[in-house]
DNA sequence: TTTTGAGTTAAACGTATGTTTCAAACAGTT
DNA sequence: AACTGTTTGAAACATACGTTTAACTCAAAA
């Protein structure tokens, strides 16, 4: 099946170059060099540099989709009637995030600033097609945010809501720098699990402001 | 005067189409056209678009710079051995970046949204640039923040510090979009003080977890 | 009045990009 | 072995980009 392998390697090296430099600066001829794999096969198997974009997303995001709402299904029938804390949402969320980036060192940052590259670059067509495909999973993640603040007004619940995910989005993708500086400043390392297990109290903390 | 007028208009236009199509993705010809002036005029007055994105830096974070200094200064000078709480500290930054934007609507989100790319895109020359010259305020301000959470390990406040950026960069550059939002969901309308009247406390509890 | 020099203009330059083309190579079926 | 549909390969295509050039404008100095 030489069809798959230049598919999947042309999504592995689109990533990467894609998180270390966004969209309009990573070439095809870029991608496809480091792929080993012709110019051509890009277009070929995608159509274009943005059905590319999207396969890249789609890639990422359909198994951290499905593996949170599975375990979060599975939750609800173990504990029906249950009403999960912020850090157990939290947990839930990182849980699979690590699951879905675990085996790649730093996938978790291209996760992160692909993210964060979808929301700020590209005019509409990348966002868009992400709210249209992962909107009630994301509804889901707000009912039960919802759940857990009940004293929140919704307004300032929303915007409390997305002073998380930028600190997550901002920081996880800039990971790699951020821990060199700590390991120059500090003489410290930091794993990827120790940034997470400092940002999820101070996310808790600031939901719960006040 | 041609010339200071042909320059401004240069950096008017360049510094809303970075803000909303990023760098790589706004051409010479696009800011041109939109400065009613000719293409050759950002060769012939700033050398290259290298230079021209840092010329819009500059007069960005020169006032913006200058303010947080200078306003710091007075403090220190009217109330010497004070030792200010985060809420003071995110209040002296706040109101210099209102104060640098004021004037125009959404040039907060201009603002953050340029150091938000400012800190993902470009590679190095960019953020080196940044670095080496705003360096002193940077560790100015993180003297201050040491000082009111003397009980935080360093590596954890140097990791908490990043998590209020990135929260602060990320959210105040997308506010357009979510307050499009907020008048859609909720049938409010938020202001961006309202926006920073929200983002301060959640920011102080987080900063101050556990 | 002539000269000077900074500022502007239109056109061109070289390069890099996304995309298309079409022939060659390949795998699987008859 | 011959055929068929799919995948690859090298080359070319058209376009858009940042930059450069050289002719031109025009106010102020000489």
């Amino acid at each position: 099946m030489a069809q798959v392998d230049t598919v999947t390697r042309i999504l592995d090296a689109a990533e990467e170059l894609f998180a270390e430099h966004g969209f309009a600066e990573t070439s095809l001829r870029t991608i496809t060099t480091r792929a080993d794999v012709n110019l051509a096969a890009v277009n070929y198997h995608f159509g274009s540099k943005k059905a590319l974009i999207q396969a890249v997303f789609v890639r990422f995001l359909g198994p951290f989709y499905k593996l949170v709402e599975s375990s979060l299904d599975a939750h609800e029938k173990a504990h029906p009637d249950t009403i999960l804390s912020i850090e157990d949402i939290l947990r839930f969320v990182a849980r699979a995030m690590a699951s879905v980036t675990q085996g790649d060192r730093n996938r978790l940052a291209i996760f992160m600033r692909l993210l964060g590259l979808a929301y700020n670059q590209g005019q509409g067509h990348l966002r868009k097609f992400l709210q249209s495909e992962y909107r009630s999973l994301f509804k889901r993640v707000m009912a039960l945010i919802t759940k857990a603040t009940p004293d929140l007004q919704p307004v300032e619940r929303f915007w409390r809501f997305h002073f998380m995910l930028g600190s997550a989005a901002f920081t996880l993708s800039s990971m790699e720098n951020l821990r060199a500086i700590v390991e120059h400043d500090f003489d410290t390392k930091c794993t990827e699990e120790d940034v997470v297990g400092y940002l999820l109290p101070f996310l808790a903390a600031g939901i719960r402001a006040k």
